[in-house]
DNA sequence: GAACTTAATGCAACCAGTTGCACAACGGAC
DNA sequence: GTCCGTTGTGCAACTGGTTGCATTAAGTTC
């Protein structure tokens, strides 16, 4: 699973605490991975148990605050874990089931599911040329940059791919077909 | 979670036994929805006791072998999930986790992996355009051969798309970069 | 007919993720 | 100075999926 290797990534770019992680993982590596900030929680005591990170209590803030940095040991296995081999992920959609669901018991209101879905993608899609806009634009870049990008760039073209699968979905579920 | 009504979906196209659809799913739905026999024999005995299939023993077979087929209940079950409203299911991708760790720890090899994958990618789009060829050259289709059709069209569309990509991840993971 | 293989079902233990709630500590309102 | 909202951490219970093994019964081989 990759919740602490992911979290390992997050703490190198900025050492923080469990709350202020699971705030900035949503909006940044959690667009891959999400997670909850109960699994947060219990992630980093485990990589503090596992010794690829330390903690040291926050004086004067709420609540018993932690700041998690990464040490060496945890770099180490970043790195190893990184380059694996493994196999390919299932993919897994369930509007894929649903779609076949249609299919053999009939009609069952999917188009308009799809055409909410198609605005959603939509939206998403929009977002993202705006972030390559504001991020990506110069040429020379350096080569974490470049990987960035590659990151975004995959979510663009999933968020196309859907697009334009959905429009084609469309015109199949709203075309007239005889009675069986 | 979408287990149960896949099933109902497997059942309904032939009712069969526990081990048999487990096989067949392996080669139909499970493409976007693996299961292992253990989960289908657990989800089995809960669509029974929800009253959606009914099971009878076969005589004269191995083990305590039962037939599943779904009943009336199931059928109307199948039909109202198919049209709910849902949430986009979140993306989870390894790899993007790898190559944000690729970026912030450096090369690792994680370009042969992407070689790799690009190898098994390419030999899923060419499995899927021959079964395109075999079962949806024709023109004249009814409404459920377009649906299938749709479905397996979103697989062909999502092997280009991890194609295309992994092409310009190469690209970038082996370009020279000044070391920083 | 004993020993082995195969078909078929299933239990038990585990792991990752989700949900709902609890609690502790501080800061501000009045 | 007490009540409330916020920050921050965490437990407990549950669900879905995975792994490894156990069991039963029929067919196969000698």
């Amino acid at each position: 699973m990759s919740l602490p290797h992911a979290l390992l990534i997050a703490l190198i770019e900025k050492p923080c605490s469990g709350l202020e992680l699971s705030t900035r993982f949503d909006r940044s590596i959690g667009f891959y991975w999400h997670a909850t900030h109960q699994q947060i929680y219990r992630e980093l005591a485990r990589l503090e148990a596992a010794g690829w990170v330390e903690a040291s209590p926050v004086k004067s803030a709420r609540g018993g605050k932690k700041e998690y940095r990464v040490v060496a040991a945890g770099r180490r296995e970043l790195r190893r874990w990184a380059g694996e081999a493994r196999d390919l992920e299932p993919y897994r959609s369930e509007l894929m089931i649903r779609l076949r669901a249609e299919a053999t018991v009939g009609p069952s209101g999917l188009a308009d599911e799809i055409e909410r879905r198609l605005a959603m993608h939509r939206a998403r899609l929009a977002n993202y040329q705006t972030l390559e806009k504001r991020h990506y634009s110069k040429a020379t870049r350096s080569r974490s940059e470049a990987i960035s990008h590659l990151i975004l760039q995959k979510g663009m073209m999933n968020e196309s791919t859907w697009i334009e699968w959905s429009l084609q979905a469309l015109r199949v579920l709203k075309q007239e077909y005889p009675d069986a």
